[in-house]
Order: C-alpha cells, then structure tokens, then sequence
DNA sequence: AAGATAAAGAATAACTTTTATCCATTAAGT
DNA sequence: ACTTAATGGATAAAAGTTATTCTTTATCTT
C-alpha cells in the first residue's frame, strides 16, 4: 500500500488514524458508500462517529482527494481519486468495475457541435457482470 | 401538448389533476428536482401534500413514465421517459441539455472487452454552456 | 523534546430529505 | 349512479446529513 500519510498531508488534511483507516478502506475495497464504509471503520474504532465518517468524506471531496460517484437506483459510493475513468454496474450483483474508455474524439465532437465547453463526465454503464449473465 | 391523460393510463397510472400537473411541468421544463417541482405545484394545488411529490415520482418511475438523472454536485432530476440520450450539465449555471450521443459501437465493445452485458447508461457531461463561456 | 495551536474526533442535537400511516376523496370500471 | 381500489392531504416517523460543543491530537515551532 502506498504512503498515505504524506499523501494526506498534500492535500492539507491531517493525517489522522481515523482518517488513514477510511483512505485504506477504499484503497482495499475500491468503492464504497457511506453505510459499508462505517460498518468497516466501527470495527476499527469502536467509538468513531458516523458524523466523522460523513466530514472526512466531505472534506476530502473538497481537496479531491477522493470522488463520489453516483449510481442509479442505488447509494453513491465514493473512491480514490484516479485518472478520469467510467464505471461498469452489475444490476444484479452490484459489482462496480472502473473502466478505461476514451472519450476524448466523442467529447470534442460533443463539444463544437453544442458550443459546450466540456472538462469532466460520469459515465455509468449498467448491465449484467460476467458472473451474473 | 401530448394526451397524457391516456398516456398515464397506459401506463397503470390514474388520470389525476395533481399527477397531471406534475407531468405537465415536466413536459415544459424538462428537468425539475423535487423542490422546484413542488414549488411550482403548491401555486396550482394550494393544498397540495410534500408526500404526494414524491410519492406521485417514485409510482412514476416504477411505472417507467419518467426518469431520474442523478447530476454531479446537485440535487437528482426528473424527465418524463423519452429515447435513451445523455446530459450536458453546466457547472456555473445549471443548466442541463439533452444530447443524442450514438454509444452503440462503443458498447459494443466495451461490452466484449469486459464480458459484461451493457442494457443502460448514464452519461453526463459538465462543463460550461454556451452563455457561460 | 516540550509547548502552542489549529484541526479533527466523539457525542449529541438539529436539520433535511424521504417514507409511512391514516383517513377522506375521487378516478375509473361496471 | 354505484362500487371500489387508488390516490391525495395531513401528519408522524424514519433515514440521511450537517451543525455544535467540548475534548483530544497531529503538526508546527521553538
Ligand atoms: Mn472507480
Ligand atoms: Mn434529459
Ligand atoms: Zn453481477
Ligand atoms: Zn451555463
């Protein structure tokens, strides 16, 4: 696993033991919403607040360190902050996979033909994952 | 206007004056979040309950006659149901456009890539519109 | 290595959003 | 017209999120 701690501190957010067990929860599981992200950390921490579960998501959403993503019919969940990518969402299983899709050709197209000025997209693909077909 | 009276019927909905509004607002304005539609709804049903809002957006999407768009940074808004098409948001005035983007070939692809069986997506892309710019 | 201090955690209340309940009203089929 | 299941209104309850207060601590500065 990676030095979280200075990573943190990049972006100007305390290092805190609280704060590292979230980043290695996500790091570890990939995405996860607040509820799966709480029942993790309250085996870690017996006395941790949801209040503190909901702050460090908000305030790490402000430095961009992490990102929410959110997905239909279902809670958002939230991840690490990685190059720009799509989501693949199992219907039945609620598997969430990150895939790489360049957009980039569709985007300037997008872009001249509506005079929109695009720089970022959530694109959620939902179906059925390769176990649950 | 379109005749949603039978339109909502086909759909198992009974013809309310209150659902009718509703639908009629949305036909007008496109996208609505729940506040902004019950804002407009109160001035046409003085009475008119929260509850019916949202009950009247959850029966509707059940029944598949609108839609939710989930939005990056904002509050989730409701379409009447339409051909599949993506979103342009933008960040600075909110404004949200349909756009028609052709993913056939890509989910094609991404569909083999992945061994995953694409049937929906939600595709928004945020920006600046042309006012904003 | 202490000391100072701003940031963060815990506990809890408050607020916002959404859903459930109960009864009165009504759309729609007969 | 009559019947009935569905819906609306009023309200309470539940769920989700944020604010507040005080204590603790990570980090910076000696
Ligand atoms: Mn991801
Ligand atoms: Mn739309
Ligand atoms: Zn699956
Ligand atoms: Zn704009």
């Amino acid at each position: 696993m990676k030095n979280y701690i200075n990573s943190l501190r990049e972006h100007n957010l305390k290092a805190t033991p609280q704060r590292l067990a979230i980043v290695d929860a996500l790091y570890i599981n990939g995405h996860m919403n607040t509820e799966t992200l709480y029942g993790l950390m309250i085996q870690k921490f017996s006395s941790i607040s949801l209040a503190t579960i909901y702050k460090n998501i908000n305030i790490m959403i402000e430095k961009n360190f992490i990102q929410e993503v959110k997905l239909p019919h279902a809670k958002s969940v939230y991840e690490l902050t990685k190059t720009s990518h799509s989501h693949l969402l199992c219907k039945k299983c609620g598997a969430i996979e990150d895939v790489e899709i360049n957009l980039d050709v569709m985007i300037e197209n997008i872009s001249k033909t509506n005079q929109f000025q695009i720089d970022k997209t959530d694109f959620v693909l939902s179906g059925n994952c390769k176990n649950c077909q």
